[in-house]
DNA sequence: AAGGTTGTTGCAACCCGTTGCGCTAGAACC
DNA sequence: GGTTCTAGCGCAACGGGTTGCAACAACCTT
């Protein structure tokens, strides 16, 4: 048998970011813990946004022991390494995106409570026209923008 | 003496749309209370951006019994009647804007910690620029996207 | 001036997110 | 396998913000 990916040694190889994470971690001088692999996994499983919240309950159903702290500490550490990105809702709550592919950012509806990405186009508009204001370099992913939606105008 | 208006007896008449809060409360079956009143006195006085933390100490300054919940509440009361509005900043707390006389959006550099106004220009690009690709009709006020300034990049 | 409605207050409890600290347990090295 | 170093864990407490509820008091009516 030829030597396989580690991390993927049955089914149909479906190469995922998340594979390297230990490997990242210990080579930062970090560890690769328990409580990190839970969170890990459940990332691992979702796509675009979550709430910090929802995050720790799926947590705590793999893991009963999970606690809050750990698991705010991990989300931290895993966006230094790039692998999420966090904003504020237009509650202003947290909210993670999950392997964000490209930047983008969001606008919220306050009728229908509806949220959607913003199109790259559109996206590099606003960032461009923030440029040309201030010299101003925009972060549009850490953004919730709100207003209404063209259904909720009346 | 002829008839003056009754918020303002003394010195140089400046109207201010605070002076009609309390009859504007009435005409909507609101109360004017002691505690309303203590907070429209500190927001009369105000200019600009407000965090709510600083709000209720400012009210308790005056009347030391003040009460967050009760803040909170009257603010919610206050916005209804576009007195003021509330965002929220970089890091997703409440802030409160006295007396928006136009829509403005905010930038929050990370680098530095400055928060600037959006230029009307500027904002009215990005509305447009959003209006554009859903028909999405933004609350710029509501936001305070955040980045990079000119000086803080390298 | 007294009474009755009902909007408001203040309290207590709760939720989300953060922080400080002592103990635990990765993992590198023997 | 055992040691050692220290990153990370869990806990407890805190701060900002919200909510349910019983008591209170503005305001209207008589």
């Amino acid at each position: 048998m030829p030597p396989a990916n580690l991390n993927q040694i049955e089914g149909m190889p479906e190469p995922s970011p998340w594979d390297g994470v230990s490997a990242r971690l210990r080579a930062s001088g970090l560890r690769w813990t328990p409580q990190r692999r839970t969170l890990v996994d459940v990332l691992r499983e979702h796509q675009g946004h979550v709430s910090a919240t929802e995050l720790i309950s799926r947590c705590r159903e793999r893991d009963g022991t999970t606690t809050p702290s750990t698991v705010y500490r991990t989300l931290d550490v895993l966006e230094e390494l790039g692998l999420i990105k966090h904003g504020h809702g237009p509650d202003g709550r947290e909210e993670y995106h999950v392997l964000p592919e490209q930047v983008h950012g969001h606008i919220y509806c306050v009728g229908c409570g509806t949220t959607w990405e913003i199109r790259p186009e559109t996206g590099s508009a606003i960032v461009d026209a923030l440029a040309a204001d201030l010299g101003f370099a925009v972060d549009l992913s850490h953004v919730t923008i709100s207003g209404h939606c063209q259904g909720c105008q009346d």
